[in-house]
DNA sequence: GAAGCAAAGGACAAAGAAGGTCAAAGTCAG
DNA sequence: CTGACTTTGACCTTCTTTGTCCTTTGCTTC
């Protein structure tokens, strides 16, 4: 598992991010790139599919010489970014895999257990819950009743 | 004829899982097509049509480069408390009143904590799945793949 | 200070790598 | 012969990787 270039720059960043102070680091894309010996442009795939502002993160850059990419993670109070979730991210429709996507990372910032998070998983799931349009409303309902216990 | 090959994949799948310490595998659709010299559909076939829920296995897939099909199994059919739960308790319905009950129980039995509790409650709840007869036949599809990750 | 060049990073599309769906065709027991 | 189960194949969706061309910025040079 995790044979994909994409998670392991991924965890990379993540892992340069935990070691600092501020949750800041700058990063040089072709650099980065050469290091994984991928096309620099792979560096941006990863940044924009997994360090989104819906999972507490934004980027800043800067082109020409001396350029960089600034990854910054906010570190969000954990209710208002569960709120933000609810409203934003979630409304009254989710499909499996944002939901699969949200579940990770709480586990990831241990809002949820390992066993918690599959537990909800296998909750959310197609098995569970069928696969059509209805089956998403439903997966929104039940996903921001759960939500709802996590806030205290 | 005992030598439809459905039967074999099936057989493999499950002395798969057999060997592993978690009841967990990973296969690849394609990789597995070729071994058995099959339409990669056939393995979806095979996945539908003998790992269902209902039997304690659970399926979680990914698409794309480096995708995967993952089955988890639980060995329901030597737990002989759940076999009987799944069959003769829950079956194809389940109201929320008697699902609440088996929670409350698996929770003093320490097959949940109290939180996990909770958190399969809420799903399980009115609020979550709405009211009607509908609502009974998902809590018993949610409640079945809940039980396959706490056996496992 | 303007022109020009090199050094970043950005955007986007095409190609590649899985897995999913569905319906048609085949098989087989009763 | 019929209905249920199985097998196959064509086509679709999702996610990842690669490449090409574009824009921005800083530094030189005159």
């Amino acid at each position: 598992m995790l044979a994909r270039l994409s998670d392991i720059i991924e965890k990379f960043i993540k892992s340069m991010l935990k070691d600092t102070e501020d949750g800041i680091i700058e990063i040089q894309r072709n650099e980065l790139a050469e290091h994984f010996d991928c096309a620099p442009s792979q560096i941006n795939y990863v940044l924009t599919t997994r360090f989104t502002s819906d999972r507490g993160y934004y980027i800043e850059s800067r082109r020409g010489g001396g350029g960089y990419i600034r990854v910054v993670s906010a570190s969000i109070e954990e209710n208002d970014y569960i709120n933000d979730l609810m409203t934003n991210v979630i409304g009254d429709s989710l499909t499996r895999q944002k939901a699969y996507r949200i579940i990770e990372d709480f586990v990831e910032e241990d809002l949820l257990t390992k066993r918690e998070g599959e537990l909800v998983k296998v909750v959310l799931s197609d098995s569970s819950l069928g696969k059509n349009e209805e089956s998403n409303k439903l997966r929104a309902s039940i996903f921001k009743n759960v939500l709802i216990i996590l806030i205290d």
